[in-house]
DNA sequence: GCACGTGATGTAAACGTTTTCCAAAAGCCT
DNA sequence: AGGCTTTTGGAAAACGTTTACATCACGTGC
């Protein structure tokens, strides 16, 4: 509010003056407050009050050693457009921080190569105290180079080929799609599809995974020709789609690795006068929140983004304060909801 | 890649001391190269590369006086989830600012009076050395605050409440819904409604202009009841839709100011067994990515938020290197995206 | 009355850089 | 060789904090 009288830096040292104290006492007034007595700690914080005083953060960082914040890299696909999940995700994660008084800085980086120089360029200039990654690989780099750095961390989804342990926090894919896939089987299909992704993927290669235990429990094996793999874009989904209902005998239903392929996979029924839900069911993965607006609404499996950021800050908070990482590794149960994409197969 | 052998910390001393030169040659090697000799300069290159150095980007920072961050808070709504925009906007930002070697610093904050602290944080503690704000509002304290304090920004939006110049990035939404209703005029529209949010947001104001704007051209005058205010979440649009149709006469067709709003509106025509884009025509304005994939696709007034995201990005790094703002302000001219969602009106 | 804890403050050394100023070295030209 | 400019490198002072340590005054117990 007050304009301060003449424009020195508003640093420490000015409180200092104004308030007749050294920039220790200053410092101790916010830091430590009880260590100096009720009159000064009232006269001091009256005259950074007055003069708008803040701690400098760089100055304070460098002091402490430490980032004040925590990086975040996104993967943003050239032409494409992001997935909504990253979106949930980041409010989530925005959410818990602000309370332990942390910044989220968000990097975005095609996927490839460049992302690790990412990671190191965050980690080894100090940018951050802590990193989140997400979308983990089978055998991720980010997370060998983060525990050899020894750099705190927490993985949406897990690393299969990671022996050390970390912290996770992950949600049980092959049970989502063992769910899904049961559910279709129960409707009466037989002819399952599957859209999936690169199994290097660690979520991707649990869908699938339930997805084949499902049909081998009831004898089947899926036809070779229905396992394709797409690039998790709503693009992919509905190329993808449109080759599944070329063939002679196409299969009554499709199970997508995640929302935004079934989006393309339902778009392409709709071109192709293929009644969604009716002749051939759909069903997705990660409920992002369009999914319940489109046509019709998706089924899919349910997956708490939001609240899974919100956890993924508190876990990561109890790994800068010593929690073991034993300690720091959840496996969600996920549910499958079920809307009007999916049903029985035509007779 | 190599292990430094003992492990000290890795600063710029080390990599003096191994190199045989003082601190200031190393800095020199990497801020000023031409300011050191060939031989040296290749000799500290190498340490180093061989010690991974980076510099502290803190100890940088503080020197510097800088951040070498920008940042941008998104609003989160409670429980409603975020706009995609924000998704494609901060995308395109980072694509931007990863080049300058800056840093997004992303906060998220419920929409409110907490809003304003965060930008105070953010600039007094000199987190960030510029901002990014977006939906602008007609008297918009953060502009004010932001000016007053000198702090370079540009703004996604204009406010048309502020006298003193500043930069910004704006779609012409005014001639967006001009066109838009327009265009469902020229179908033979006469009852056309208007799902906005509350004028105080700039554009809404604008969009809502327009609107009145081609109606008057043809003497005709809104119905008030068919101008309503959600606040631009999908529920917001789906509950007023369902009001305007419960009406004896309801409208032919209904503007929405934004895509999410309109998601809702399509949703509800759905749930009421009206053929949108036939019975009910809708319209909604941003095209965020999935508006391609709702039933029927989205007519939509296009926005490219990621194209603005970078722009707004140069503009920024303009405005830091010292160009005058006069020079920083744009208008965008939109258009009209005509998909499935628009049509004649009944006869 | 004296040594002694105790509580409140100040002093100064960090934290890891950059950059201003100097001094030394090295060219270059008569 | 002598004087000149130009390169090159080092010493040291910042940048704004925090914090270990020293200081000092003030009871307090004996």
């Amino acid at each position: 509010m007050s304009i301060s009288s003449n424009s020195l830096p508003n640093d420490i040292r000015r409180v200092a003056a104004e308030a007749g104290v050294s920039i220790a006492t200053v410092s101790r007034v916010f830091n430590n407050p009880n260590r100096v007595s009720a009159k000064t700690r009232r006269r001091v914080l009256e005259t950074a009050a007055r003069l708008d005083y803040r701690p400098n953060l760089m100055g304070q960082n460098l002091r402490k050693g430490r980032a004040q914040a925590v990086g975040v890299v996104i993967p943003t696909p050239q032409g494409r457009f992001s997935d909504p999940f990253f979106l949930e995700l980041l409010t989530g994660l925005g959410e818990g921080l602000a309370e332990a008084e942390l910044d989220l800085l968000v990097t975005t980086c095609p996927p490839g190569p460049q992302e690790l120089a990412c990671y190191q360029r965050l980690v080894e200039s100090k940018r951050v105290d802590a990193l989140v990654i997400a979308r983990t690989r089978r055998h991720d780099e980010r997370i060998r180079y983060l525990l050899q750095r020894q750099t705190p961390f927490v993985a949406h989804g897990r690393s299969d080929q990671i022996s050390q342990p970390y912290a996770y926090l992950d949600m049980d894919g092959r049970y989502g799609f063992y769910l899904a896939c049961k559910h279709l089987l129960g409707l009466g299909h037989r002819r399952i599809a599957f859209i999936g992704v690169s199994s290097e993927l660690n979520f991707a290669h649990y869908r699938l995974e339930g997805y084949q235990q499902a049909l081998a429990e009831v004898g089947l094996i899926p036809d070779p020709g229905w396992i394709l793999e797409g690039d998790l874009s709503e693009e992919s989904g509905y190329r993808l789609t449109q080759t599944l209902l070329a063939t002679t005998l196409p299969p009554t239903a499709i199970l997508c690795a995640n929302d935004l392929m079934a989006l393309g996979a339902l778009q392409a029924l709709r071109e192709l006068d293929f009644k969604a839900g009716q002749e051939v069911s759909v069903i997705g993965y990660d409920d992002i929140p369009l999914s319940q607006y489109t046509d019709p609404p998706l089924s899919t499996v349910h997956q708490p983004i939001r609240k899974m950021g919100q956890r993924l800050v508190e876990m990561l908070l109890a790994r800068l304060n010593g929690v073991a990482v034993a300690e720091l590794q959840e496996v969600w149960v996920p549910e499958l909801v079920l809307r009007r994409s999916d049903g029985a197969p035509p007779v």
